[in-house]
DNA sequence: GCTAATTTGATCGATTTTGATTGACTTTGA
DNA sequence: TCAAAGTCAATCAAAATCGATCAAATTAGC
């Protein structure tokens, strides 16, 4: 197995364990004590996992960027402005698939109140609504992934499949020429289905997600109807968005 | 097993229960008592723990899973004696159904800590197994009921049928010789689901539940493969059960 | 096809962790 | 109170893991 696919491989077991020990690495890698530990010390210094004496632990024990500090984070402020004005964007009485992101979250409390269908594969989500009597909220089903508090996996999927909702607001790990990605392999499958399954598609991300790409392709850019993102957004990625024919907020 | 894997096996097994055993650490980490101790040396040195003789506190009291309603109720103790003894029917690795009833969530604490796989469209329930690591959690989908915290409708009851479980533990509000019923019309649809998705049905019920009918009927007493009450029951209704060929176990 | 650069797997001494042992200490129950 | 059983801390040899090095294998560039 090459290095490329050797990392992608234990990040993806870091999503589902806590801590990877270095013979089952080898044998799941099909790869030597040395190339394991040097991945190790890669992805280490990437700042993805922490290596410990015989193997590696994952970073963040829970995923900070969907848990729910969301709230508190560097760009709380950029996220609430972007989240207030896609907020607009969904009028009253419509269904509403919302995914997982951290924006996403924060669009969500900017919709208590309203009166809305909201569909959502994040139990941190279904949360924010646990008490807007005016919203009806609807889960997903799948398998509960702990550490993103959200529902994955084929019985997901299907789920999303067999529904249609007026509009999608999806947060995005990374943008770029080639389209959308985003930084969790696992979750790609239900966005994927969320995106066939809406009419509308409203992409949230602030500034800093342009111009890199994350782990996982997503979509190509046509797939998205609308981007809210802040001012701080640079030109040439203003320009690449409208020559998709993708209407662009800034907040 | 590796020291950062025993470390986070004790983490674990500290937020199901109050106390562990030296004994029981060395067996559930396959490791000898000098390794044992010096984890807990450094889990105590970390804030985690609180050593103590012959074992380990755990640190600050888990606080998600007693404030739940259902262990403050008038027959707690009643139902967490059925709990136990439902939770001895269910074997390590198979796929258990569990209902969003109240005797149901108290199941659920005491299968925290065994190794499963289980399904659920209460949302309480999963909640109840946020940091259990050896336990899979799969959430049906559908309506989220905000006072249940439940999953109701026809796309909750369309994933149920489309799965298999071993064994479901479904709470019941009342047990006549017409069968069994409930108090809420919403529930017992993906109850009817599961009651066929499941190649075991296990009914816990304390014995105020019997002799009554609640508002809606739900099955025959047939569906039942074995009923956990406690020993308050009375003789004519455990010969009703028996009657039906079902197994009956008093906690 | 050939060469240079990179990646891989094996090896070895240094370091860390582990499990067994010993004697001192604590708890238990008569 | 005392003795027996259980638990603890300290120590040490054995086992496992680590970091560094180097030759072989693979890949990339020309």
């Amino acid at each position: 197995m090459k290095a490329a696919a050797r990392h992608l491989r234990i990040r993806e077991l870091l999503e589902s364990q806590e801590f990877v020990d270095q013979d089952v690495l080898c044998a799941e890698l099909r790869a030597s004590e040395s190339s394991v530990r040097r991945d190790l010390i890669t992805l280490e210094s990437e700042g993805v996992l922490k290596r410990v004496y015989g193997g590696a632990m994952a970073m963040q024990p829970r995923d900070t960027a969907l848990d729910f500090d969301w709230q508190s984070g560097r760009m709380a402020a950029e996220k609430r402005r972007i989240a207030a004005l896609a907020a607009t964007l969904v009028e009253d009485n419509q269904t509403v698939l919302l995914d997982g992101g951290s924006t996403v979250a924060a669009v969500a409390t900017a919709l208590l109140g309203r009166s809305l269908h909201v569909m959502t594969n994040s139990l941190a989500i279904a949360e924010v609504f646990r008490d807007a009597r005016q919203i009806d909220v609807t889960l997903t089903g799948g398998y509960v992934y702990p550490r993103l508090r959200a529902l994955l996996g084929p019985l997901c999927e299907q789920m999303i499949s067999s529904i249609t909702a007026d509009v999608l607001i999806m947060g995005i790990g990374g943008i770029t020429a080639e389209g959308f990605s985003n930084s969790n392999t696992l979750v790609v499958g239900p966005e994927r289905k969320m995106i066939e399954a809406a009419h509308k598609v409203i992409v949230v991300a602030d500034h800093t997600k342009f111009g890199r790409a994350a782990v996982t392709h997503l979509a190509s850019l046509d797939v998205a109807d609308v981007v809210v993102s802040d001012a701080e957004l640079p030109q040439e990625h203003q320009a690449l968005l409208r020559q998709h024919g993708i209407q662009l907020l800034l907040a």
